[in-house]
Parts: structure tokens; C-alpha cells; sequence
DNA sequence: GAATTTTTGATGTACGTAAATCAAAAATGC
DNA sequence: GCATTTTTGATTTACGTACATCAAAAATTC
């Protein structure tokens, strides 16, 4: 059987209402009772019972999340994860507002933050576009005590607490790495399709991706970058673009939303087996693009893993614990249609 | 506030007591008093603190996981995780018992499910090896109604409840995949080294490579399979013949353990970066030759996902619970050197 | 309609911790 | 050595559920 506290009250020959006052940092303890109890916890490798304590504190924690609006799939998958947490509130304790806004404008953003901030949450989880007004709404939620997680998108110049999001450049190196391993020695320039430059994560993927598809020897052309916007259609019209300009293109780099467009645009012409397409994000879409062939690779975050680290990270710092580093890094998934995981129910 | 059993008493118009006998399937109430509690559940949306109800039951589940001893790196870091999470125990109520056997020896490991069965555990986790005698000792725990899943290597005909490991044949195949495409145009054969056609997870990963690895046009030659039975030494020793036998050899598939040996052998000879070699299962060696670029491409299963999947499963079919097929799914991660996760701590 | 069985209610204890109160004891200041 | 402050003990209630007991009420049987 386990130490409870009894036990070490016992070992330390104090009452239960000193062991306590140790235990929840309360004051009125003199120096050597507080060493003494600490001695007989460690002696008995005494673990509090979270379940129980939880149980006994009957805390929760009230958390916001602000998520894009549009039809971008990777985002309503990341809504449809905060969702499932929403319905694990009753275990973990937690109470989740979601908070819609425009994508790409860093006004409404700083505006729901600010709404957010009213609300009194003990954490909010924003998908973050880079603007100084966003900056600025961050700091004044840090300033009231409110933990502050930044989602899939970071911030730079931010106060926020963590990064619940992959090492971007990290994912562009890999998308970049695989491009050409892929092209191997076929000629033909390579596009590059963004969503905006304003977010920090498609300015990363460009970086990591650029410096890597030209690694070793071979020089290969990039086409300056287009941003769809993560707009399908918007996304469709430049792909069509870039290959009646471009009867030599080799491969497409999609690092952001908006795949649809891009794989319409290849199966209407036909090119689709000739060209190496690389994108991100693993959704109904980009699956069935994947099996088909018309995209060779897909990298991909785990929404779920991200919606639950940006949790466990909030209800820490809400505590004022620190968090396992390690624990809490997304990784990056690379997808072949070999190794698809099956279709979800 | 969520609702409690007091709520759905008052709401029910019942006594407590009752609500208990309901919520717990205890027997002596009316179908009429049955309906109205379960309705009034409904309409509260009552949901079990299932923390409170541990803490209450004061359960425990007591575990066995039989697995292979030997210097093979991906066991020891499956063992890391088990104890792990034995570290965990006190918070999920388990009390977990780790056996060792000989690797690929199927007498060994049916004496130490026989072992297991004796202590008589809730459930037990073992890394099958294929024999009659194995299928016949699981048949017997099984017989005993305690769970069993099989870890990593699957046990065909067996009456196990659960396989927590990875599709091979799939993991074969993403093999195969990228070894065709990162060879490209290149001539020469393509060589395979296996642990033991004896367990079932080699004989898979052979299965879906070579079906993989010469899908579309061209074929290419694979060279007989050899067995290095997971040990760097014996590993090395086949990999230096290979290399002297064949002067145009194109590529590796390590589907085993012992790449210590294989990354050895190729550094030793030189070929590092003229052969293309891909292997399983990220350990401190192959992380080292992945960066170094004597290996390729990485496959990988996350042996902590794995052990935490087994537990999980463990423990539902302990209380009788059926598992959610979805989430214990295990991914096949593909680790190039630019998607590499951090070093663990 | 009495005797029997089944169903329900009332109540208490337990799980391990949190948190509060009030009294008692010990340490400190002067 | 007295008054004051600080520290400690003893005790209670609460969190939400599980589980047991005994009595009371209702339904069933004959």
C-alpha cells in the first residue's frame, strides 16, 4: 500500500495539520518540523494522489481558445480536437470556450484576446498572427496572470508562455530534403505555394524548405512564392497559373492550407504523376490526393497532440508548475500513402 | 456544476441508494425505478467522476510484461518504458511485474506465460515469438480470464485480445517505397537483413518491402534474405560479405535490430554515401548514423505509445470494458535527419 | 388478508486529500 | 517571568463515488 499522509504524519511524529501545511506550502511552520516532515516523505516516497486531490480542491480551469475562421480543414480538424477536449472537460477539469475570428487579421485577433482578457480565464491558446497589436494583447493577458499558449502559429516578440506547435523550419528542411531527394536528377524548376507571409510558420516551412531542397551539389530554380491564402479556389487559380507558365515544372511545394485547389488544379491537367507535390497537413483531401498519387508526400502535425499539449501546458502554468519540456514537443509527421494511418471513424 | 448522484437521485425522485444500485448494476431494483433512473441520467447528462470512483474502489490492477533480453537497443528502450511507466503506478493504480526471456525462443517464453499465469495478474503484455507451444500458454491465461496482448510482434491463431504494435506489412512497404523512389535511376541490387524469420513482425516487414520496392516499371534485384538474430556483432559480420560479394550494391534494408553492426560494416568499408540504407527503430546508434547520413531514412514505432496503448487495453478488458479501436492504433513514424526529434533528457 | 418476497430508503463508513477552526503548546521579546 | 507571537495539534467538513447494513415499504404469493 501507498504512504498517505497519515503515514507520514506518523513518521514525522507531527499531526495531519502540519504534514498538510508542508505539503500545500502554508505558513506557521517552523523550519525543523518542515525538515522533519520533508525527511519522513522522502523516507517513505510518499506521491500526493492527484485523483484524490483534485477530488478534495474541486478546482477547475476555465480556458479559452481562439481558432481562424474559413474552410481551411486543418483548422475546423484542430476545432473538432478542441471539441473532443471540450467533452473530456468533466475528467480534467477544465472548462474550454472556443473563440472564432477572421483569418490573417491581426486586429480581430488583438479583439478577441481583449474579449478573452474580460472573461477571466485561466489560459488562453491562440492561433497567432504576427501583428504588434497581437503583441500587444498577449502582453496585457500576461500582465493579469493569464497563461498564454500560442497554437500551430507562434509570435514572435511575445510574452506567451509556450509554443504548442512544431519547429517549422524543421518541417520546410524535411519537405525540402524529400523534394529532392525525390526529383533526383530531373530538370525543372520547383513552385512554392504559402498561405501568407504574415503568419510565422509559413515564413519558417519557406526557409527550412529553400535551404535544404538545394543541399549537396545540384542548384535547383525556385519560382518565387504565391500565397493562396489558404483559399482553395484562391489556391487553384495560381496553380493553374504557375503550369500553363511552366511545361517544365518538376515539383510543388504546397506549405500551406488550400490543398483542394492545388490537387484540382493538377488533375485538370493531367500532370499530376509528373509532378512532385509536397504538402502539409493530413485532412479528408490531401488522404485521398495521397492515395491517388497526385501528392507524393504529406508532412503533418497532430492537431490532437497539439490541442492536448497547449492544455496540459495552460493548467500547469495556471498552477504556477513548470512543464516536462520533453512531453510537450510536436513532433513532425512525414506521410507516404504506404504508412496513412486508417481512415479515422 | 456537473451533475452527481445526488442530483439524479432528487431528479429521479429516488433514494441514493438506489442510484447506486442502478449506476452499478447491483441487482433488487424494479424495471419501472431502472427506466426513471436512467432517464433522469439522460437528461442530467450525469457522468461518472471516474476519479472519485477509483479512489473510492481503491483498485488495482496487477500486470505482467514478458519480454526478450538481450542487447537488441529497441527492447532495452521498450523496457525503459515499461519502467516508466511502473513509475506511474500510483496515479493509474497498476502494479506492473517485468519477466525476461531468451529472444526467439519459443520454449523459454511458453514456461514464462505459464509462469505469469500462476501469479495471476489482471493482464499480461508479452513480445510473441511464433510456436505452437506460446499460442497453447496464452490459450491457458486467456482460459484463466486474464487479459493478454501481444507487444510488438503479433501471435497468429492465437486468442490473444490485442496486438499493440504497428501494421508490418505497411511498415514494409513505406520501406520499400522509399527505397525505390531515393534510388531513382540507380542500377545495383538491393540487399535485406532480418532478425529471425521466426517472429512475425520480420516476416511482415519482408513481405511489404519486397512488394514496395519494385511497384511500377523497373525491377530490381533483391538479394537473399539474411538472419543476423537482432545482434550487432553477427549483423556486422553478414553486412561485411554483402559489401565484399557485391561491388554494385545500391541499398540496405535493415528490417531488424543490430544496425550498430550494418552501420559499422558500411563506415568501415567506405559505401556509407554510396549506398542507400534504411533501417527500423530510432535508438542512440541509428539517431548517430541518421545524422552522420551513413543511414537514410528511419522507420520507427514509439515504444512508449506502445506500452502505454497495452496497458490501456489491459486494464479495459480487466473491467470487462471494450477499448476504442481508433486510438490504439500505432503510427509508423519516418524519421529523416531533418525531422528528427530532440534528444531525449 | 396474512405471510412472504422483493424493492426501496436511510444511514454510515471508506477512499486520500484540502481546508478551515479553535485550542493548546512552545518559542520569543522585553 | 510575564505577555505576546508563533507554531503545532485536534477535530471537522467536504469532494463524489462505492459499498454495506438494517429497516421500512411495496409488491407478490397462496
Amino acid at each position: 500500500m501507498r504512504p498517505t499522509v497519515h503515514d507520514i504524519a506518523a513518521e514525522a511524529e507531527v499531526s495531519l495539520a502540519t504534514v498538510d501545511r508542508v505539503l500545500n506550502n502554508r505558513p506557521g511552520v517552523r523550519k525543523v518540523t518542515r525538515d522533519k516532515v520533508e525527511r519522513a516523505i522522502a523516507t517513505l516516497g510518499y506521491i500526493r494522489d492527484v485523483a484524490a486531490a483534485n477530488l478534495a480542491k474541486s478546482r477547475s480551469y476555465p480556458l479559452i481558445f481562439i481558432l481562424p475562421e474559413g474552410e481551411n480543414a486543418f483548422m475546423r480538424g484542430l476545432e473538432a480536437e478542441v471539441q473532443s477536449a471540450r467533452a473530456r472537460s468533466a475528467v480534467e477539469r477544465t472548462d474550454i470556450t472556443i473563440l472564432s475570428v477572421p483569418a490573417f487579421d491581426g486586429s480581430a485577433l488583438a479583439d478577441a484576446l481583449d474579449d478573452a482578457r474580460r472573461r477571466g480565464p485561466a489560459g488562453v491558446a491562440v492561433v497567432a498572427v504576427e501583428a504588434p497589436q497581437v503583441v500587444a494583447a498577449v502582453g496585457r493577458l500576461r500582465a493579469d496572470g493569464i497563461a498564454v499558449v500560442t497554437l500551430v502559429s507562434d509570435l514572435t516578440g511575445s510574452e506567451r508562455d509556450h509554443f504548442a506547435g512544431v519547429d517549422n523550419i524543421a518541417a520546410g528542411r524535411t519537405a525540402g530534403s524529400l523534394m529532392r531527394r525525390f526529383l533526383g536528377g530531373r530538370d525543372g524548376p520547383v513552385a512554392i505555394v504559402a498561405g501568407s507571409m504574415l503568419v510565422r510558420d509559413h515564413r519558417d516551412r519557406l526557409e527550412g524548405f529553400s535551404a535544404a531542397v538545394n543541399e549537396g551539389v545540384a542548384k535547383r530554380h525556385l519560382l518565387s512564392v504565391v500565397e493562396g491564402h489558404d483559399d482553395p479556389s484562391e489556391v487553384e487559380k495560381l496553380v493553374q497559373d504557375l503550369l500553363a507558365s511552366h511545361a517544365d515544372l518538376a515539383g510543388i511545394y504546397s506549405l500551406g492550407a488550400g490543398n483542394r485547389g492545388m490537387i484540382a488544379a493538377l488533375e485538370r491537367a493531367g500532370r499530376q504523376s509528373e509532378i512532385c507535390a509536397i504538402a502539409h497537413e493530413l485532412t479528408p483531401y490531401s488522404r485521398a490526393a495521397l492515395v491517388s498519387g497526385t501528392i507524393d508526400a504529406l508532412l503533418n502535425q497532430d492537431a490532437g497532440h497539439e490541442v492536448r499539449s497547449a492544455i496540459r501546458v495552460l493548467k500547469a502554468r495556471a498552477d504556477g508548475l513548470s512543464m516536462i519540456e520533453a512531453q510537450e514537443r510536436i513532433r513532425i509527421d512525414i506521410f507516404l500513402k504506404d504508412n496513412l494511418p486508417v481512415e479515422p471513424a
